[in-house]
DNA sequence: GCATATCGTCTGCGTGCGCTTACGATTTGG
DNA sequence: CCAAATCGTAAGCGCACGCAGACGATATGC
């Protein structure tokens, strides 16, 4: 860990998030197209089943959208079959969410898509390397942001 | 490395790397702004050193910026004397991009800010899967496109 | 009962960005 | 010598997005 002269040990973590994040939702792309779906309409899937949410702002915000902006997004998944909308009895104002087995099912052929493009990325670390990415990964995303100062 | 149920084992890289980055770029802006610096102004100074380039367009490329958006930023930076534009002798359509000790300086100030933020954040991880980690991200992130498929 | 808040929805505004075109100047290669 | 390519530059277009405001319906709290 020596630093030569200001020169960093290592990049800016952002600068090398950045590519990285890039090149992944690059890769996504195609994948999430052949099976008829935006990364949005892809996250809203995802987010359905991971937390349940009983309003599409907490959903939303969950998923790091704009709630007015997956409007859209909503209403074509729903038309599609995909998930269902149905008003909540205990609130007159909330439209709660599920996910439809069709919409299951899409979207794990969709995440099974990305898991062999992760793979083959991920099978040029040794297996120690990997695991603690991921591990290290998983929980600086979770992190509340208040702890990013 | 269990499955439960069509359960994924793990999330999505990309689904970790968005939010990741995100608040990462979110933490930056801020000490970058103390410093009069824009995100796209910080990441010229910084290809200016660690990548001797010679053409702005090579630039724009190494720091993943379009090469027509950056002109502006150029300008700035060359107006407040951080860099320094000069014809190149052997191309004369080409503008040789160098930065000045003032540049070198902010660009350091701005790093270590940016570092401390950082450490803080790594600084709730062992020290194995935090070395693990920048150690995969730096591989990751510089790695052509084309293997991301 | 009523002021305030919240829900989903629609829309507008401003900004940033990817990409493209066009241009003058210069270089390269046949 | 000349066509094609490249450089930096300026600007246009379309899109996505963050944010905000407005609205009708509904819920909450005093």
């Amino acid at each position: 860990m020596s630093k030569l002269w200001g020169m960093p040990d290592r990049p800016d973590l952002a600068a090398m998030a950045i590519p990285l994040t890039r090149a992944l939702m690059a890769a996504e792309t195609p994948i999430l197209r052949e099976h008829g779906l935006s990364m949005w309409a892809y996250g809203v899937l995802l987010g359905l089943d991971e937390r349940p949410v009983r309003t599409q702002a907490a959903l939303a915000e969950s998923i790091g959208a704009d709630k007015t902006r997956i409007i859209r997004v909503l209403d074509d998944l729903q038309r599609r079959g995909l998930i269902e909308r149905s008003p909540d009895p205990a609130d007159r104002r909330v439209r709660l969410l599920s996910i439809t087995p069709e919409g299951r099912r899409l979207r794990d052929a969709a995440q099974a898509g990305i898991r062999r493009m992760e793979e083959r990325l991920l099978s040029r670390l040794p297996d120690d390397d990997r695991e603690a990415f991921v591990r290290v990964l998983r929980i600086l995303s979770a992190l509340p942001s208040q702890e990013f100062r």
